[in-house]
DNA sequence: TTGAAAGCGTTACCAG
DNA sequence: CTGGTAACGCTTTCAA
């Protein structure tokens, strides 16, 4: 009895058969074109387009060693900030004749490594987007195939990444311009290495401006910390919150709502990312937008490029697209409100 | 001079000789651990795990035609609504040993069936997410190989979908308390068939309820799409909107906000889905919820079921899960306006 | 330009 | 319980 699996529909040793030639040619024809007779490519192109012939991808990667497949991992898909990204990352995949596959590491370095290791056998490459992990762990798997790192830059590791200096740089000077004096920065996770850029852009670029800004957090990067960021950022008393990202700041407006603050009325609020719901949240969201999708897509033809290079041996200095940002002022920043009088120290 | 392909790290081979036995004991001690004797099986499985083997997956899926890849394609990876699917779908995946491929047909039925096709060599089954395409294209992967429908039944194929009829009629009984006698619904893609089947259910439970009930569209099912909709619904003048889903809803709210319209005031709003920013706009969106991360987690096992069946040549009945949903009310709907006073016919 | 045949890494069958 | 050895489907030398 033959044992169940599920053959592979059509082979190429069946289309060689059908049209009359060896395998390797079928092979060649349809994969190497110009090396072969144009009259035995065109005749086996059709037997094997009238038998339905499809390649057997485990095949082909056994005996290339290539998968024609791309791994992206992310901490968290349900993020929207993300959606732009797997967007623009699926559709080069397709464009170029990849396949590509998800990971989510739910924030979580260990699960992220976890991840790229379970995946590695399977995929020629890998795109990891706003990776958790260390840079040494970053720079090990770099070493042992081909990465993109997506919002991260890490020396000598081919990156795409917003332009976080000049898009806190725009920030900053929007509040001042406001007459802000006092703000707060709610932090993400630590192994955010966009949110230590976002607090070290802030900072310097608040120096310079001679802007007061106070860090707190970490935070959970999501809606729910962004509550309790919010939370803390009302007993702190600045004028304007920045928050590590929309979902924070999405969170921190429904605190301060909730509070009967108003926004930006006592307190400004800017976010980062400009993600779906930034646009009609009450009040909508000033934030710094980035194109995700355009950076999903580039960070493909770079992977791309790398498995090709690998495939050759060559190695080219590795590509660092730091793509533009631009702050989207909406609703959610005015005015500093005029300082309360001071109260008399010791009168409590 | 060797070829430039990536060797596959360390092979099945070099743990037999490592080990001192046949690849073929290697091959069972890590995948039939039963079939080899205690001492053997831990010998091999320490000289695996030291010498960091990996099988490979393409080797894998030569031998035994299956790859351990489940592919999840959608019409819109970036609709908020399918976050939680993903999501839901990849940790199952991952729970059961597999990887998740996702593909985007972009609203397309023919993007869809060529995203199949292109996918069905490399992958053991399909998650087919709000599919677009006809009942026979279904059927006819179907029997190809093992698909799970996602917010769609077609008789005879499993699948996984919310509960539209109870939904439906949560609605409108929702309106019809609050006293609208007149509602349009604002339709999505004729490809939908969960749109089909919301207008179905909500004809159905309007005619039940006295309520009249008009269709406008098609829509794309998009914030864009609402726009327009939006539009088309306030020049009909009815006092209660409900969207295909909540991405036209809040672009139908959008433009009510534009145009100076209240929400609820003077039209009631409702969509479907719950997304992601439906707790945050304004007003807040009443919409009809369903549990999209259990549904992905749902739909993998079943497809996993279905791959194991067919590897034995068994065949269960197919299984139909309808989900329950659940209508949440926030502000988007009120009361309906007092009518107004009806202009003299004629005296135009 | 084409054919024959050697892998690629696993699994599964068949002996022993 | 274990070893040897065909497959699996394709690509890629190597010859002709």
């Amino acid at each position: 009895m033959p044992s169940a699996r599920r053959p592979h529909a059509v082979t190429i040793t069946d289309v060689a058969r059908e049209a009359g030639v060896a395998v390797s040619t079928v092979s060649r024809a349809l994969t190497n074109p110009d090396r072969v007779n144009v009259v035995t490519r065109e005749h086996v192109q059709q037997v094997a387009a009238r038998l339905g012939y499809r390649a057997s991808p485990a095949a082909r990667a056994l005996g290339t060693g290539r998968t024609a497949t791309l791994a992206l991992v992310l901490p968290d898909i349900t993020n929207p900030y993300f959606a732009g990204l797997i967007r623009g990352a699926e559709r080069q995949a397709e464009a170029t004749g990849h396949i590509l596959v998800i990971g989510d590491s739910e924030e979580n370095a260990r699960a992220e490594a976890r991840m790229v290791e379970r995946l590695a056998p399977g995929v020629d490459g890998f795109l990891l987007g706003s990776s958790r992990l260390t840079d040494a762990r970053i720079l090990q798997f770099d070493a042992a195939m081909p990465v993109v790192l997506v919002n991260r830059r890490v020396p000598a590791v081919t990156s795409v990444s917003p332009d976080q200096q000049g898009g806190t740089r725009q920030i900053v000077e929007h509040l001042v311009a406001l007459g802000h004096r006092r703000a707060i920065f709610l932090a993400g996770p630590p192994e955010s290495w966009l949110g230590r850029q976002r607090w070290a852009g802030i900072s310097s670029a608040a120096k310079k401006h001679g802007l007061k800004v106070k860090r707190l957090g970490p935070y959970h990067p999501s809606v729910e910390g962004g509550l309790l960021a919010g939370e803390a950022a009302l007993a702190d008393g600045a004028t304007a919150v920045i928050a590590h990202n929309d979902l924070m700041a999405i969170g921190a407006l429904k605190r301060m709502k909730a509070r009967g603050v108003s926004v930006p009325g006592d307190v400004s609020i800017v976010g980062f990312d400009d993600i779906f719901g930034a646009d009609f949240c009450d009040p909508p969201l000033t934030t710094l937008s980035d194109r995700t999708e355009q950076a999903g897509r580039s960070a493909v033809d770079l992977l791309v490029a790398l498995v090709r290079e690998q495939a050759r041996l060559e190695h080219d200095a590795p590509a660092d697209i730091v793509a533009p940002t631009q702050l989207v002022v909406r609703g959610s920043t005015g005015p500093a409100p005029a300082p309360p009088l001071p109260t008399t120290p010791g009168s409590s």
